[in-house]
DNA sequence: AAACGAGTCAACCGCGAACGC
DNA sequence: AGCGTTCGCGGTTGACTCGTT
């Protein structure tokens, strides 16, 4: 029996997210929490399959997610925590609470894969193609050989990580414990775990804890940059006003997004915005205003731990 | 100014794991 | 235990941007 599709292909919206779409999704999560995503679709009305929902926020409208311009300390994390763990992006962004595993992907195939080639030469041995430091994939070298060298590896990656995390323990709390999670994994146990690390991502994922009324928020500041996300997402499509599809997809549905009571946003400043009431004939005004901070006016690590 | 190629990154697809009944 | 459903992950694609000619 083949597997079912996650959504029916017919009267399915492919293709990039409209500011609409994303403040409808951001909207229906504020509400409910980032789960039962299946649910998504039907509840809110978007064209989208649940699958392509939980990616859109996850790995763009979730809030704490930085984007682009990787310091020199990430790109080490990742370079060494792409060794010990393979291409297993996800538990690599675990360690990087503000990176989404599709951004250390991409930022591993188009800048690091090339940068360790150019350092390394082509014929270098090492693994910086990913998944040969797993035992599955290292069949030319004995086993011995191969723990010897995950040994050395898992030496350098703590040094490494130590090196890269001194310089920035002040907002980095979360990389220090988890930095302790790695320097804890013992060789002999990392080579027959299947998952030696907990994808800690999932454990930061439900950031917004509602409360039954929605009102009451507990997180306004996380959720502030969630909006804040999205309001950067809206400023840079009015500078650029969007071609082909984007421009139809929005002009179809931003009469439908402003009758929507809630998802209008008002505040007077970004780490206060909460959704409020709607102002159909306000547009996206109050959004605007609600932005006009700099883009890294958003909650530290430090807050987001006060959460749990 | 136009054409082309390379680089980038958001989004999709398919698979396996986890979960619930 | 078996089956169907949902979720999460990693690989890949393709649209878009940017630089060069």
């Amino acid at each position: 029996m083949g597997r079912p599709p996650c959504c029916d292909k017919i009267g399915v919206k492919k293709g990039p997210w409209t500011p609409e779409e994303d403040i409808i999704l951001v909207s229906y999560i504020q509400e409910h929490g980032p789960a039962n995503w299946r649910a998504v679709p039907t509840t809110t009305g978007l064209l989208r399959c649940s699958k392509s929902c939980r990616l859109r926020w996850a790995n763009y409208l979730r809030p704490g997610i930085r984007r682009g311009n990787f310091t020199e300390q990430e790109e080490k994390m990742i370079i060494h925590l792409q060794a010990l763990l393979g291409n297993r992006w996800a538990a690599i962004a675990s360690y990087l609470p503000e990176r989404t595993d599709n951004d250390i992907k991409n930022y591993w195939n188009t800048h690091l894969k090339k940068k360790l080639k150019k350092l390394h030469g082509n014929c270098e041995t090492s693994n910086s193609d990913g998944g040969s430091s797993s035992p599955s994939h290292s069949s030319s070298i004995s086993r011995g050989q191969w723990e010897k060298r995950l040994q050395t590896d898992v030496h350098m990656a703590k040094l490494a990580l130590n090196e890269a995390l001194s310089i920035d323990k002040s907002n980095n709390f979360d990389h220090i414990n988890n930095l302790n999670n790695i320097t804890n994994i013992n060789t002999n146990n990392f080579v027959v775990q299947s998952k030696p690390v907990v994808p800690l991502i999932n454990q930061h994922q439900p950031i917004i804890q509602l409360s039954t009324s929605t009102t009451n928020y507990t997180a306004t500041s996380t959720y502030a940059s969630s909006c804040d996300n999205i309001a950067r997402l809206l400023q840079s499509w009015i500078k650029t006003p969007p071609k082909k599809s984007c421009q139809t997809a929005s002009e179809t549905t931003t009469q439908s997004s402003l009758n929507n009571p809630s998802i209008m946003l008002t505040s007077s400043s970004p780490s206060e915005v909460t959704f409020g009431e709607a102002t159909p004939e306000g547009g996206f005004d109050s959004f605007f205003k609600a932005w006009n901070g700099p883009s890294d006016n958003v909650f530290t690590l430090g807050e987001t731990a006060n959460l749990f």
